[in-house]
DNA sequence: ATAAGAGCTAGAGCCCGCTCTAGCTCAAGC
DNA sequence: GCTTGAGCTAGAGCGGGCTCTAGCTCTTAT
């Protein structure tokens, strides 16, 4: 199948411009074939490939790393040892992410039922002690 | 205790830089003491809120929106209805980014796992298919 | 035939969050 | 008393990742 630049923005939720942008950058393991009239037509693997482009900017991959990615595979078979280290890679920095939000989150947590228990304690009794309990 | 900011920087892993930028945005909840040299004297309590704030910024929420957050506690008790709201809004951010750092980490997991199979084939067999079993 | 709408390129612009610089002051150790 | 090192301010600069503009072309529906 083929499909226009704002379809696959549509359903890729990337923008015509951020489309645009990553092909210019090389994040495409290949060329974009354009119609006669020199526009852009995507395969569906084409559109398979920007979304994993997607989900790995989504995760925080930097542009430059997918680039390098994508310079692989442009390579061919030959250098999967390279690719699956890069993989590996962002795999890593994805787990430790989630760490880091998973410390924020409960941190977070704490305080939302600090305030939570505050505030009914505050509507039953209708009284603030100011900074009595602390807790910001 | 009373700490130099090289000191809260080492031990918050923020840059003294990033220390007075936070506090030219307003971050603070409240005026960090100079001592008679104009240096900046940050208290335990600074440090906790510091580490708050570094806290806040690692799981992405914008300067601006602690700035909000700051700007309440600032103004004293009475608006904890409007903090809460703040922190619960921030919570849900990240339970959303969790969730796409979930669903990116399992696509690529996928992938590791295709390359890991087909690596281990191939020094099995020695010989590679080019694009016979897709994945990129 | 025409007007609307999608696409094209090259390049400028923007926002965020720091980071760095210049030029100065201060406190402490040798 | 002098050097070294930490700190200060105001403001410039930067890197990443888009986003937008201008000016043009092409397709399609009326």
């Amino acid at each position: 199948m083929a499909h226009g630049i704002g379809d696959v923005a549509a359903r890729t939720g990337l923008s015509v411009h951020a489309l645009r942008f990553y092909e210019r950058e090389g994040l495409f393991a290949g060329p974009i074939v354009r119609d006669p009239g020199g526009r852009r037509v995507y395969s569906d693997d084409d559109i398979e490939w920007v979304e994993l482009c997607a989900r790995l900017r989504e995760t925080g991959m930097p542009i430059d790393a997918i680039r390098k990615y994508a310079d692989l595979v442009r390579e061919g078979p030959g250098n999967e040892p390279d690719r699956l280290a890069l993989l590996q890679a962002h795999q890593e920095r994805i787990e430790a992410q989630m760490e880091a939000l998973s410390v924020g989150l409960s941190m977070i947590s704490y305080k939302v039922r600090v305030y939570e228990k505050r505030l009914a304690e505050g509507t039953a009794s209708d009284l603030w002690t100011g900074r009595a309990a602390s807790g910001d």
